[in-house]
DNA sequence: CTGACTTTGTGCATGCGTTCACAAGCGCGT
DNA sequence: ACGCGCTTGTGAACGCATGCACAAAGTCAG
């Protein structure tokens, strides 16, 4: 306890977690957080941090960081620390933020209108490019600058590259899924609370809000029953 | 590519990772998924269910599986498998989720709505309890057959054990910790998009939707650089 | 120019997690 | 009763990730 935990990855399948980049699986894990951090020093007026300050500021041990920066190339001064803008530059590429990888959400109920709005996609770079729902009630609503659009128009605004992005019921994920994988897209972010199958070139992720709040309650348990054998 | 990845967590800070009980933290991370796939089982009429099969449903290795629960204790019967409801109430009772483990979910902006709403919470057993905000304008609403009530009523809603939920925008995100914290909440998960501190006999957990999405962008990025070099 | 201080980058050891592979155990048909 | 087949539970090996501790490298003052 009293511990900060960040949720945020690797129960993974054992991918070999480093498949052909030299960069760590765990390490990918957490350039978002540096990503983030440095934005945040970078608003603040900050011009270049050490790792110990970077480390601090992230949530991670200082240690980690330069370790996890060290696989994208020596972009730090000793003596001195990093420069922020360089480093946000160096990670932002090595994510492939810079590109312009549209990313097609699918889903605005809720939760849809939530990361639509979720102050940390826009951290420059990756922001949602298009909101589709099968409902045509919604379909022509506003929302955070842009305007929904019918399901069915998903083969107009796929691209090359795209990321879908799956916030829909539970009963209508695996449909909503195939169409996304029919319309040629290869990366999908799964929301709804099921296990989703997909052909094997097709990289799936799945998000689940609910097990991080179980995972607490698990050790809120155990902290009752140490309490009180 | 091709292999579906469950995000869940342990991106931890690496705790000890196995505090006192002897259960993995990696072990715990993955039993809300084996609880929701054998809810779903269970719906479908299945009473008995092998280590193979449950593994599917829940997409993570057999092996894998019977080595989680084992660290629960030997709950199957070898040639035939595991009973069902029997297991969903070990692993409930094992997560804690028996017990009435209040929730506050602080924020009822589309985020906290979507939260509320979310299937994966009510696995039976741990459900959001109470709904405040800092808007007056929103006390008074109904989300999912509860009233929300203001921020200020805090420390009325607070019992011995509650679990507290941040789904505020990040600048209000410290505040409203702050205050959980001092009316007594020892288990926070935030998914405001900042670091947040708090005293060290608290329990913190940080969820951020937009880092799945980039590790994402990254498989994709990188997926494009092989074809193109 | 030199020397002392600061901070990066990394070799190494340790521990956790995953996976394989198999023995132990249980039910069922005969 | 008894063996056959199926499934669990686990011992052991491997690999990844973490954290320590230090050498390399650069800065800044004088």
């Amino acid at each position: 306890m009293g511990v900060t935990v960040t949720a945020a990855s690797s129960l993974s399948q054992a991918l070999p977690s480093r498949r052909r980049t030299g960069i760590p699986e765990a390490t990918v894990a957490r350039l978002p957080l540096y990503l983030r951090a440095l934005h945040t020093l970078a608003e603040s007026g900050r011009t270049t941090v050490s790792s110990e300050d970077l480390a601090e500021a992230a949530g991670v041990n200082s240690a980690k960081l330069r370790k996890d920066l060290s696989h994208l190339g020596s972009y730090g001064t000793r003596g001195v620390g990093y420069d922020v803008d360089h480093l946000v530059a160096e990670i932002s590429r090595e994510l492939g933020l810079a590109r312009e990888c549209s990313v097609v959400l699918v889903g605005v109920g809720n939760l849809g209108r939530a990361l639509a709005g979720y102050g940390g996609f826009a951290d420059r770079g990756l922001a949602i490019g298009t909101l589709l729902d099968a409902d045509h009630a919604r379909v022509g609503e506003q929302i955070e600058g842009l305007t929904v659009r019918h399901l069915d128009d998903l083969a107009e605004v796929v691209t090359g590259s795209s990321i879908g992005v799956i916030a829909v019921p539970a009963a209508a994920a695996q449909d909503v899924c195939d169409r996304l994988v029919a319309a040629g897209v290869t990366s999908i972010l799964n929301f709804a609370p099921t296990v989703l199958s997909v052909p094997a070139h097709v990289d799936l992720r799945k998000v689940d809000l609910s097990i991080e709040l179980q995972i607490l309650a698990f050790h809120e348990h155990r902290k009752a029953r140490v309490a009180t054998p």
